[in-house]
DNA sequence: TGTATTTTATTTGTCGACAAGAAATATATT
DNA sequence: AATATATTTCTTGTCGACAAATAAAATACA
């Protein structure tokens, strides 16, 4: 809340973004505040009123839009508004079996192509991510884990992989804030070994122990999603949003 | 050439497309051109002609080139020209290894979910496909044969897979139309009968035997740009476009 | 003659305005 | 009173224009 006002005073202040940065300012706050839940699923986004907020006409934030759309973070009904994309439990299956072969994937291309550099930065988020659970700061841990995969995806060098692996990372993202209910004290620290047995693998090379680990570290998140889910459904009946 | 000039008749003439279709004209009928190779790789796009060309102002036509930049179809170079994206052969490994995994993954899944109507969808394309060898078109062959494996992506009913899928066929059908040479009259048999078997393992719903025999056809194709390719470079020295 | 600098021109990014559609509201008709 | 029709309101889709940014051309300078 206090860090909304902050944003949208920088906003309405003289901090006008230079010609040809409009669009990704709207594109990227966007796309954070939808991540982050500020934006809920299902409400519509209306051009004029985005308009009056950045304080730019409704061209560029008609193209960020269509980026989001593209992004399938945003729904667009043709004559009428948008709306955020819905978070549908019908497709979570398909998202679940996406994302176990994503991680997977790219966790394997990782072991095979990363240069030295690149285990070095993986480890620069591990750290990061280690500090997160250390604070039990939930949100920080949530989007630091997103940056630790999409770092490996990065070093299997695999452009069709990094792009969708990160969409789903995202999705990730929204399905964990819109569900997190209870914390649970266990499961950071399991993430946090089963993320350096993982690095540890990528360093070594060693593809088929890669392999293996990003298989157990997917079934351990969409255990915890599905434990999510089920715990939420009992509470709202499972209609909601 | 022919029909180059009969669809911009059609265009000029008074079929102006309703509010609310201008974008989708301007992005169907360029991502088509896109495909076929009337926009060559790394040749401008400009705006204003197209503009012109489609009769409808700059906004619709922006709009468009967005949407093709995010399917890769396009290239835009802040404040300079937007190009059609080049055929970038560094990265054909990474597409072959994407292109195979996709292939099996949908053929897969596939097996597991089809319903018997996908079936008799999927039968439909694989006879338009004999059609075309029978014909020797090739260039109807290209696009059926995407056809028919975008549909086998749909009776898989993964939305990340399906989507994927539809960019990197798209992307094969452009290598396959830029490198095409010579005519083999053996490899569409051979295509025709790895379809047929993998049709045959979907109904059947075996998903191990779908799983081999698209990974067998996956590698057909792989071997098939490549030797297109071998034999371009040696022509242009491996420099062009 | 070749390089640096100014000028011109082209093309993009953004704007404000207007009209078409759809939803919401009000009116008419049975 | 209930349904059908007309009106109003609101939002989007499209347009033409303008200004910033870059590339190209022209000029100055060594």
């Amino acid at each position: 809340m206090e860090a909304d006002s902050k944003s949208n005073a920088a906003e309405a202040a003289g901090a006008k973004p230079r010609r040809g940065h409009g669009v990704a300012t709207a594109y990227d706050t966007l796309k954070q505040e939808i991540l982050e839940l500020k934006l809920r699923p299902g409400s519509p986004v209306d051009e004029t009123e985005l308009s009056a907020r950045f304080g730019m006409s409704r061209t560029p934030i008609r193209e960020a839009l269509i980026k989001l759309a593209n992004d399938g973070l945003v729904v667009t009904l043709p004559n009428r508004s948008t709306i955020v994309a819905p978070l549908d439990f019908l497709e979570l299956p398909s998202f679940y079996d996406a994302l176990t072969l994503m991680y997977r994937v790219t966790t394997r291309l990782a072991a095979q192509n990363r240069t030295d550099a690149e285990v070095v930065r993986i480890r620069k988020f591990q750290a990061d991510y280690a500090e997160a659970v250390a604070a039990k700061d939930v949100s920080r841990m949530i989007e630091v884990n997103r940056h630790f995969h999409s770092m490996i995806a990065r070093a299997g060098k695999n452009r069709y992989y990094i792009e969708l692996f990160d969409r789903l990372l995202d999705e990730g993202r929204r399905l964990l804030r819109f569900y997190y209910s209870s914390f649970n004290d266990e499961l950071p620290q399991v993430y946090l070994d089963e993320h350096e047995k993982m690095v540890c693998a990528i360093e070594a090379r060693d593809v088929e122990m890669a392999d293996r680990i990003a298989k157990q570290h997917a079934d351990q998140i969409v255990r915890q999603i599905q434990s999510y889910i089920a715990d939420d459904r009992r509470l709202n009946s499972g209609i909601a949003f």
